[in-house]
RNA sequence: CGAGAUGUAGCGCAGUUGGUAGCGCGCCACGUUCGGGACGUGGAGGCCGCUGGUUCAAGUCCAGUCAUCUCGACCA
């Protein structure tokens, strides 16, 4: 028996990262922090993509493209924003290499260095700003709603496949408004949209809301989140956006004619979701046979399987699965033949297993006879065999309903791994013996949030927007509050 | 960036006191197999992370360096 994953218990973030690499999503590379998206991962985040920019444009945004390199003096224009991100950039010197007169190799010629060094784009809020400006004079350019799929870079100290690399894939929305009202409706637009997303697509429950002071992005006035709970009890921030105010518009002095004729400062959000969501998909479903994908982002949604001897027995299966190819697809779902003779089908079946494809179909000589063919479903690891008419319309309502019972199976988890607490010391002792999230009242002030983090390692995941009004006091402090916010130790 | 660990074949690992580079899986060939990761026989595959030092001799000892993992610190 081949051994793929070590045992979660034994050390989750291990399980992790055998099976990002195993499954063939990602591996590391030789750049530090950095990881290799494999062809299969790769697929997924364009699924991803593909959803995510369909939903963006039904709300009115559009793409555009903005520089790799930002000038060094961008970043300090908005005095907050240089705070959160001038320790972990990567930044541009020189712009030539010349050969090592005295050596072998290539040296960076040293003639050849930059007067203004340059940022290799840890988030594009100074660029974009920068161009906003010129685009903007009156509210008739108003809004701008833009989006940019894009790389960036943050030299993060410690990294994690997914969770947390150096450079990672995301898409930054990037919009100007005339008032604050309909920036504030912006931004919670789109952390909504998210949530949607996360829940509809991902099949992952999350929770809304607001970031607490200290926890806000480096220039915002306010920070939405999606707070997710994966499978070790930790949580996982799966997305963000920003009401910005006028921070941005004022540093890069973008202003514009009102109606009634006065100048005006822009008001201003930013959102974003990066291949994180990946790492959230693995670590919210999968389990000790691999992945386990929701079908409306697996990258391939059936896959058949022909058990078989010789060739003419191929043959045999062949014909009659084409019909079945044929119907599946007419309905939209992505399947595949694996006609391969160079694996045996116990094989593949444990491939695709870990690769989480939703639906294995199998056909062999005994189906041939009896007209029929083995279904497997991935979430359970169920097999039924069925008659081979209207198999494609069965396995049509079977990908829905595997795309329901995993978003149910992490509902119910979430739902067994959020307790209310309201002592302090419950509240360690849970923290330690079962994880998960915490409602408790907090007295609302950095200090008690400092403390419980030094103390703890939990920090305010955010303060759900949904929260009803409840009288109560802090764990801590007992202090009045008013509503409960969500604690957790997170990624 | 601090503490600890690791780095040897594609993957997982062993390598004793410094003395010819090993094992399992995988890979290749042939045969038997094929309904849950088959078996037999044969074969290929190594800058022992990198650089320097000690030594007649270094995978092994020493120094530096790079990367990975764990725990911190850091983190929209």
């Amino acid at each position: 028996m081949a051994k793929f994953l070590t045992s979660k218990e034994e050390n989750y973030a291990q399980w992790y990262n055998d099976l990002v690499i195993k499954a063939g999503l990602a591996e590391n590379s030789a750049v530090r922090g950095c990881m290799v998206i494999k062809p299969y991962g790769y697929a997924l985040w364009e699924k991803i993509q593909q959803q995510l920019d369909t939903m963006f444009k039904e709300t009115g945004h559009c793409n555009a493209y903005f520089p790799l390199l930002i000038p060094k003096s961008f970043f300090s224009k908005e005095a907050s924003h240089v705070e959160g991100f001038a320790k972990e950039c990567a930044v541009v010197t020189h712009y030539r290499l010349k050969n090592d007169p005295g050596g072998e190799g290539v040296i960076v010629d040293p003639e050849a260095r930059l007067e203004e060094e340059y940022i290799i784009r840890p988030t594009s809020e100074t660029i974009i700003w920068n161009t906003y400006k010129n685009w903007i004079q009156s509210y008739r350019d108003l809004p701008i709603l833009c989006n940019q799929w894009a790389n960036v870079m943050r030299w993060e100290m410690r990294t994690r496949l997914f969770l947390r690399t150096s450079e990672f894939l995301w898409q930054e929305g990037h919009t100007a408004h005339a008032t604050r009202e309909e920036a504030i409706e912006e931004a919670n637009r789109m952390v909504k949209l998210y949530a949607e997303f996360a829940e509809r697509w991902m099949a992952m429950p999350v929770i809304i809301g607001h970031k607490s002071e200290s926890e806000r992005f480096a220039g915002a006035l306010d920070t939405l989140t999606i707070e997710a709970l994966m499978q070790d009890g930790k949580a996982l921030q799966a997305g963000t956006s920003h009401f910005l105010g006028q921070n941005f518009a004022r540093a890069f002095d973008v202003t514009f004619a009102s109606k009634e004729g006065t100048q005006e400062h822009v008001w201003s959000t930013s959102w974003g979701v990066s291949t994180r969501l990946i790492g959230a998909l693995i670590m919210a479903h999968s389990d000790d046979h691999g992945l386990v994908l929701p079908p409306r982002l697996a990258p391939l949604q059936v896959v058949i399987v022909p058990i078989y001897k010789g060739s003419e027995g191929l043959e045999r299966i062949r014909s009659r699965v084409n019909v079945i190819t044929s119907e599946l697809r007419g309905l939209g779902i992505s399947v595949q033949f694996d006609d391969r003779d160079t694996q045996k089908p116990g094989w593949k079946f444990a491939d695709y297993e870990l690769k989480g494809v939703p639906v294995r179909l199998a056909m062999g000589e005994r189906d041939l006879e009896n007209d029929t063919i083995e279904v497997a479903r991935r979430d359970t690891l169920a097999k039924e065999t069925l008659p081979v008419g209207g198999i494609a319309r069965h396995v049509a309502g079977l990908l829905e309903e595997i795309q329901q019972n995993i978003y149910r199976k992490a509902a119910c988890f979430r739902e067994s791994m959020t307790t209310r607490v309201d002592s302090y010391d419950e509240f360690k002792r849970l923290l330690d013996e079962k994880g998960g999230f915490f409602l408790c009242h907090w007295d609302g002030t950095a200090e008690t949030e400092a403390l419980i983090k030094e103390e703890t390692k939990a920090t305010i995941r955010c303060i759900p927007l949904d929260a009803p009004g409840e009288e109560g006091g802090c764990m801590v402090t007992g202090r009045p509050s008013r509503r409960r916010v969500l604690f957790a130790r997170a990624y």
